[in-house]
DNA sequence: AACCATTCAGGTACCATGTACGCAAATGGA
DNA sequence: TCCATTTGCGTACATGGTACCTGAATGGTT
């Protein structure tokens, strides 16, 4: 068919489990995905090239389009692969509280493991198995609360965004410290990298200078640092919503 | 110096103004940028190419490299030329409100005039002087109130992210629209893209299809829709800090 | 048992891209 | 007039995605 590129890969299942003639596959979809993973933990995803993947499973760069459209499409699976590592419950507590703050930290645990997750996630809007099954749990959080689907569409969209860049700001860190060699517990005292203090010394943006000086959380650990970003989207949540909020 | 690459474009300022011997320049950064964001603005980002981008200008790729040390530095600039569009007042007026929604406006027309902007701005955290100035604004917008630093950062975030959020999905929508041929009415209407479709008559995820199906805002112009996300963010805000609530 | 349509493996090749290097041209001070 | 300095830019290379093609493997059919 022409449209193929048109379509997301999750409407081209994998062929296998055919009976009919010719060569038996040698890989899988979720092989050369693994691969691709290992590799994008280990060096980033640039370095997932094709050729690179092939090589990590003794072949050659072709083959790998047995299996997988485009490259794009690999990482739409390698997003998928990712997502089915947060574990959850079937289904929803009671406690809406309890449930997204236990799906915030799975999301950022699989997020700092991953560290490509969430850039890839954010640049294509892909709706994979295990992200939706993800996102359902989280609309779920809020049943039997009586709330509008379009209320409770924009609280998930909320918390979502929350994590979502609370996870890069910290992948930045850490990209930082890694690439001016210093430990994360001396950056975050006093190091602040040469662009910035340039910035604060010029004192052209007083509050900017005491968002970076005067900042409290900043020397969080960075785990209590995102939990206290949590609980104020929460608690916004809360406060909009008088039903929900604890008696 | 070494360690070029490893320190921000904003630290390496253009040569000109210089008044010893050699050849005067032809070209500028904010020409080759300009450049550089009307490709971008018409057929994509990934289409400002170097030998594109040079193309444009009449000359050769290297000639590029004596005003830019990398590409990844113009894009850099592309974001800066394109936040340095959003006009502010001087100063906040005293109504937060008022301001953050004339801000978050501001930022939606950018951003849907530069389709690549958000998507750039998200994959690296650039600090140019007109994002800087644009934030020192938004910080400046909850003067007077009385709140922790950390907690102005922490709402001023809050609103970001759901303005860049709500940007890419309505870029999404027009993508879409565009690739399928389907003028965004009829889409908005009754049509979801084939994959979409077929999860929903999976009915694997009935929350996810209420989203979908029973949505009211779905049906919204894009600007109310955007107008009533950014609503709720403002009156979580308000929620959240009783001095902020209009009397 | 022989044959064949079908499917996979993967090499070769092409094109696009970022950019290092080098040399010629331009420029203004000595 | 000469020369150190700076720009303009062609050439060249490494790396990447992927179209195409040949050959090998496989199982149904005759």
């Amino acid at each position: 068919m022409a449209d193929e590129a048109a379509t997301s890969i999750w409407m081209q299942p994998e062929t296998h489990e055919r009976s009919g003639p010719g060569r038996r596959p040698g890989y899988s979809r979720e092989q050369i995905t693994r691969a691709a993973v290992r590799i994008a933990d280990a060096e980033g995803v640039e370095a997932a090239t094709m050729r690179r993947i092939a090589g990590e499973l003794g072949t050659g760069a072709m083959s790998l389009y047995r299996y997988v459209p485009r490259r794009d499409d690999l990482f739409d699976l390698m997003i998928d692969l990712a997502m089915s590592e947060i574990e959850l419950p079937d289904g929803p507590s009671g406690d809406w509280r309890g449930d997204l703050t236990l799906l915030a930290r799975q999301v950022r645990a699989t997020g700092l493991r991953h560290p490509w997750l969430i850039a890839l996630l954010t640049s294509r809007p892909t709706l994979g198995p295990h992200l939706l099954r993800v996102h359902e749990f989280a609309l779920g959080a809020f049943d039997g609360t009586g709330l509008d689907i379009d209320d409770v569409t924009g609280f998930v969209g909320m918390l979502d965004d929350y994590v979502h860049s609370a996870i890069r700001r910290e992948l930045g860190w850490l990209e930082e410290a890694r690439r001016t060699g210093l430990d994360p517990e001396r950056w975050k005292r006093d190091y602040m990298g040469p662009y910035v203090r340039q910035v604060v010394e010029s004192g052209a943006f007083p509050l900017f200078n005491r968002s970076v000086l005067d900042s409290r959380t900043a020397h969080l650990a960075p785990e209590e640092r995102f939990r206290h970003g949590l609980d104020r989207i929460l608690d916004a949540i809360a406060a909009l919503v008088p039903s929900l909020r604890p008696r």
